[in-house]
DNA sequence: TCTGGGGTCCTAGGACCC
DNA sequence: TCTGGGGTCCTAGGACCC
């Protein structure tokens, strides 16, 4: 029999916080988004307090302070190395795993022997997982990973379950999909759960018990094979896309943004240089490139502008001088002179492709060979002295564009200056 | 005053081909 | 006056996820 696991993290941003500051415990905690603009992840604790997922922090600061809430700023750094103890946890527990996101990822129990106790396995390795890295976490356990999701739920929402919700019978996954409110569905956003709604579909056995033909006139695939899962027929795989189709570098600017031209191309010139070592990372190249940059949304007594402006290359490349060069270009191409202030900037890379075999051009004034060589030396320059340690002049000897991370907790797990001092 | 970042997939419509 | 049929490819926009 098919049978997926889903395990994830329980608040994940600030169960990291925690780890390193077991005091915060039963306190509530809040997790800011870059900039310290919105609040990304919330302990129970805050939850109950009625903060809300993606809430600005201004809005919320007085709540917050009243409650005495701990507040930290985003440090991917560490929650991308406890990300990476979990997930290397989980693989001990099934043969194939696929990470999902940071914070979830599926396991492979299918061919779990017969006779094995798979709720007793579950529950063990969430102990496990928690005791070793301090990170809570719930499974769910169903013949669909869109029932997994649903059980995984169950398996946070109730105490009863030790972690664990093991949905292997028609009547168990009966029983949970009438009490599972549609719009909680994994697929089901919040447009399609309104549709939903209209016609009287409520939970997620209404909208199971519906026919396959009633759904596909009313909905496009993705939604009818939601319903499939639902009924208990895999169908949504988890590709393992090692290769990733677009690779994007963004950020937001504090306070009223960037309008010196200068700055911007700082800005673009750091974010191109990103996204040219994610694309190295994962043994690619890309063929185009576009730099976007806008004026803020929601303020609307400043003049709006944006820029949106792509670049294709004659020979696809990884080179991280190329792509710098290549986007300023673009922006330099794209900027009008004007007094705008910038909000957010980026830079995406499309067209890719793996770095062999590489379609070269007759005409190509570039020595390919030379520019590699480049790349990598630097590259391992870097990687043994810190990140950016030797880069292009453009890309600015501080970050002028600053970001604010006013709650910033340490890099407790990566860098050797702040690990935790225990006291004897 | 202050509003995140990084992805994927699907569909409709237009351009173009013979 | 009257204007076919069958296809592919690309793009923008919308929906979803964490």
């Amino acid at each position: 029999m098919q049978l997926f696991g889903l395990a994830d993290c329980n608040n994940f941003y600030c169960s990291c916080e925690r780890v390193f500051h077991p005091e915060l415990n039963n306190r509530p905690v809040v997790v800011l988004s870059n900039n310290d603009g919105c609040v990304i992840a919330r302990s129970n604790e805050s939850k109950a307090l009625g903060v809300k997922m993606g809430t600005p922090f201004y809005q919320v600061r007085q709540l917050l302070d009243d409650n005495h809430v701990a507040v930290f700023s985003s440090n991917y750094t560490l929650y991308g190395s406890l990300s990476h103890r979990v997930m290397s946890l989980l693989s001990q527990y099934t043969p194939h795993l696929d990470i999902y996101s940071i914070d979830e990822a599926f396991l492979d129990f299918s061919d779990m022997e017969k006779g094995c106790d798979l709720k007793a396995y579950g529950e063990q390795l969430v102990r496990r997982v928690s005791k070793s890295t301090g990170i809570p976490i719930s499974l769910g356990i169903a013949p669909t990973r869109t029932l997994a999701k649903m059980a995984s739920k169950f398996a946070k929402k109730y105490k009863g379950y030790h972690g664990c919700c093991l949905m292997d019978t028609d009547e168990k996954r009966q029983k949970a999909l009438a009490l599972f409110p549609i719009e909680d569905v994994w697929g089901i956003g919040r447009r399609i759960s309104k549709q939903l709604e209209y016609f009287g579909i409520h939970t997620a056995a209404d909208f199971a018990a519906k026919s396959e033909r009633w759904v596909r006139q009313h909905f496009n695939v993705t939604t009818a094979r939601t319903w499939e899962e639902l009924n208990g027929v895999s169908c949504i795989s988890v590709d393992e896309l090692p290769q990733k189709q677009s690779i994007c570098t963004s950020r937001s600017f504090s306070d009223q943004g960037v309008s010196d031209r200068h700055v911007l191309e700082e800005a673009v010139a750091n974010f191109a240089s990103r996204c040219a070592e994610k694309l190295r990372h994962q043994g690619s190249c890309c063929k185009s490139i576009m730099v976007f940059a806008y004026t803020s949304r929601f303020n609307e007594r400043v003049p709006a502008h944006m820029i949106y402006e792509t670049i294709t290359l004659s020979v696809a490349t990884q080179s991280s001088a190329e792509i710098i060069h290549e986007a300023l270009k673009v922006l330099r191409r794209a900027y009008v002179p004007g007094t705008y202030y910038y909000k957010k900037a980026g830079v995406i890379l499309m067209d890719i492709v793996p770095e062999r075999p590489c379609q070269q051009d007759l005409f190509d004034k570039v020595d390919r060979r030379k520019q590699q060589f480049l790349t990598r030396t630097i590259d391992r320059i870097n990687l043994l002295n810190g990140q950016n340690k030797v880069r292009l002049a453009i890309q600015g000897t501080d970050i002028r564009f600053g970001l604010k991370h006013e709650y910033l907790s340490h890099r407790y797990t990566t860098n050797i200056q702040d690990l935790l001092v225990v006291k004897v």
